[in-house]
DNA sequence: TACTGATAATCAGCATGCTGAGCAATATCG
DNA sequence: CGATATTGCTCAGCATGCTGATTATCAGTA
C-alpha cells in the first residue's frame, strides 16, 4: 500500500489547503474580508456584467448550488445587486457595485501576491511547469465532477 | 488584470475538486461509501494503532477540529472505536476494528484506480512531474496552513 | 505543593461543496 | 394549442474545513 502522502489525491488537496488558507492572509493583511470564491465570482461578474447565475458557476467551474449562497453574501456585502432578468423571469442578472469595482481594484495586489506565495519554493520554470501540468489534468478531467468549467460563448 | 483561470489557486481547486469526484465515483462503484479524510484517517489508523487525534491529524495534515467529526462518522460506522487513553486522560486512542481493516483491504483497489484516473490526460513522465512539483509546493509552504503535515516520530 | 502554562478534545459558528428534490418559467414538439 | 421536457434557482441535508473559545488534564516550576 502506497504511503497516503505520495498519492496525488493527497498532495492535491494539500496544495488546494495551503493556497486558499495563503490567500485568505494576503487579503486579510490587506484589510479586505473576501474569500477564494468570492473573489472569483465579484471577477466574473465584473467581466460580464448582467450574467446570471448558472453561466457564472460555469464560468469559474462552481457547482449552482454553491453559487447562491456565495452570491447571497456578495449582495450582503453590497458589492453585487441581483435582480430579476426581463427576457427570462427565471433568471437573476448579476451586477457588480461601484462598491464591488472598488473593492476588486483594491484587492488586486494582495491576491497577485498570494499566488506568488503558493508557488514559493518552486523556481520561475518549475512553477510555469506546475501551472501547464495543472491545466492539462483539469483539462482532462473537466467533465469528471459535477461542477465543469464551462464557456459563456457556447451556452 | 490575469484571467482567473490562470491563477495558481484557482488550479489548485480545479485539480483537488476532479480528484475528490474521481475518488468518490471510485469508491462507490466499488460499494463503498467513504470519503477521501475517512480514508487517508482510516489508513493512517491502521498504521498507527492507539494513535491520539491531535497525533493523527498532524500526520495527514488536517485541522483538528474537522479530525474529531471524522472520527465521530468512522465509529459511527463501526470502522473505528475511541477509547480513553489510560496515560493521559485527556486523549483518545484510536483502533481499526476488523471492519475497518476489511473496509480498507477491500477498497485500495478503487483508491489506486482514482489516482490513476486523476492524472489521466498527462503522460507517465508529467505525472511523475507533477506529483515532484506538488510535494515540492506543498512542503515548502507547509507551516502557511493551520493544519500543517507533522511527522508523528518529532511529537 | 500551589501556580502557571501547555495540551487533547470538543463545541459554536461560518463558508464551501456536494446530492437530490422541488418550484416556477421557458422551450419544444406532436 | 397543449403536453412534455428542459432550465434557472432554491432548499434540505450532509461532510469538509476553518476560527476562536471552553473544558479537562497534564507538566513544569516557584
Amino acid at each position: 500500500m502506497r504511503d497516503n502522502n505520495e498519492m496525488p489525491g493527497h498532495l492535491a488537496r494539500r496544495f488546494q489547503q495551503i493556497a486558499v488558507a495563503v490567500f485568505l492572509a494576503e487579503v486579510e493583511e490587506a484589510g479586505f474580508d473576501l474569500t477564494p470564491v468570492q473573489y472569483a465570482a465579484l471577477s466574473a461578474i465584473r467581466t460580464n456584467p448582467g450574467i446570471d447565475q448558472v453561466t457564472l458557476a460555469g464560468l469559474i467551474a462552481y457547482d449552482r448550488t454553491t453559487i447562491t449562497g456565495v452570491v447571497d453574501r456578495l449582495v450582503q456585502k453590497a458589492l453585487l445587486v441581483r435582480h430579476a432578468s426581463s427576457r427570462d423571469r427565471r433568471a437573476r442578472e448579476l451586477q457588480i457595485t461601484e462598491a464591488g469595482k472598488r473593492t476588486l481594484r483594491a484587492i488586486t495586489p494582495a491576491v497577485e501576491a498570494a499566488q506568488r506565495t503558493m508557488l514559493r519554493g518552486l523556481t520561475e520554470k518549475e512553477g510555469a511547469e506546475l501551472m501547464r501540468l495543472l491545466r492539462k489534468a483539469t483539462a482532462a478531467g473537466n467533465a469528471l465532477s459535477r461542477a465543469p468549467l464551462r464557456d459563456a460563448e457556447l451556452r
